[in-house]
DNA sequence: TGTACATCAGTGAACGCGCGTTCACTGATGTAC
DNA sequence: TGTACATCAGTGAACGCGCGTTCACTGATGTAC
């Protein structure tokens, strides 16, 4: 049973992160001032202390926050009916919307570490882990259906191949080896045009990067053996 | 003719930028404190007034010296003799060990800006734009060869290709449209392992990033239509 | 329905710190004659 | 070779600011009887 107490306890919880969501956006993800923040919603800093422990503990909070609501995007994604091609269209694309839509955010977990914060990784990881799962879900169904030309192993050192084994039996029992670096692949390589744009880098060159990211994509997919029209 | 004192005051601005970087590496880029840097060199922040008007100029120079550092590791790797290939997979190589040695400068050029810090564009963007044109230099090189299949622009926009031609025009002259795609995707996949090998969000999956990368490089070569041995 | 008490949200002063930048200055190093 | 002067590197005090966190507190909201 949740009270009216609890209710609003939560709500300002809420405001509190949408507020340093804001400031953030305004001033970067690495200076981010629980005074500012106390400012703008016209109350006294340490009546923050009431709702978090600590800075720490609030960027803690973003940082969760940021990788459920990637991972939720790129879930919903995957789970949209249709063939399996268009649905790993689906989620690259949805993976950079989501970081058009919260560039904040994405700077938060994929960008430079705020100074002075430890992460505490009992609490971060699993949530790190989540939006990559998505990925790996749907990079094993269009494996099963037997369409992916996974990443021969072979090419690789020999400790190489050891390495992921482990990792994934002791985290996804039951996936091909290569299909982490398959994904991983492909997970980089995304990353590495969202960030561009996000930092204005590819802009002045080519436009747009709308286009190029698609024609990026499918030509990766195509390159993991999968058949797209154009 | 240089001047004792002119050498003297050349090194010490050359003390005040090394003691800075060693600072960004252990901070963070976007914490950048003079006084700090002052206190290393056992001196007071106003004798630093000196050597730069403010800290936005050392922030400016540091930036400036990043980039031409990594164009020049970058335009070595391009100018050893050897197959067109070689010296493709070299410069890639080159780009990703410039990163791993210097990650600070790595991230001051490429991830966040630092807070409060605006950079004259008149200034940084010539640098910029230096590394930049090495890869284009030598993408040309393949292509002129004929050995490189780039990207067909009529899969994109019409507006895609319009702006990459005004672009080219006025910038590398005589350079193919299509060339700057082919170059800004494969510049943009390195950036994406790079990025998550210097933030450590790759190596708890796969281990060494290093063997991924080269088989990346490979990879994306052949995608471009170049014969690579394994 | 009314009263006594506990819980909780928020206040305001204070601590101790670090920051970039300015200003008037001292003393050493170079230069011109 | 010696002297007068200009240039320059570096000092130290001060300004005005912002920060996270602590502490003892007030007053409102809920709860138990």
């Amino acid at each position: 049973m949740v009270t009216r107490r609890e209710r609003l306890r939560e709500a300002t919880r809420e405001e509190i992160k949408a507020i340093a969501r804001d400031l953030m956006a305004e001033e970067g993800t690495t200076v981010l001032s629980l005074r500012e923040i106390a400012r703008r919603m016209g109350v006294t800093v340490t009546a923050l202390y009431r709702y978090f422990p600590g800075r720490d503990d609030l960027i803690t909070a973003l940082i969760v926050d940021a990788y459920h609501s990637h991972a939720k995007a790129v879930e919903q994604a995957s789970q949209q009916p249709g063939k399996i091609v268009d649905r790993l269209i689906a989620v690259m694309m949805a993976y950079r919307q989501w970081a058009l839509d919260h560039p904040t955010e994405y700077i938060l977990i994929y960008g430079n570490p705020v100074p002075g914060y430890h992460a505490p990784s009992e609490i971060t990881t699993p949530a790190a882990r989540r939006s990559l799962e998505a990925f790996l879900r749907i990079f094993q169904e269009a494996s099963a259906e037997g369409q992916m030309k996974l990443p021969d192993l072979a090419e690789f050192p020999p400790h190489y191949e050891e390495f992921q084994r482990q990792w994934a039996q002791a985290n996804i029992p039951g996936i091909p080896d290569s299909m982490i670096t398959a994904m991983v692949l492909g997970w980089s390589q995304i990353h590495g045009l969202i960030g561009m744009e996000l930092f204005h880098h590819i802009q002045p060159l080519i436009g747009d990067p709308g286009p190029l990211y698609e024609y990026q994509v499918k030509q990766m997919l195509r390159g993991f053996g999968l058949k797209i029209e154009t």
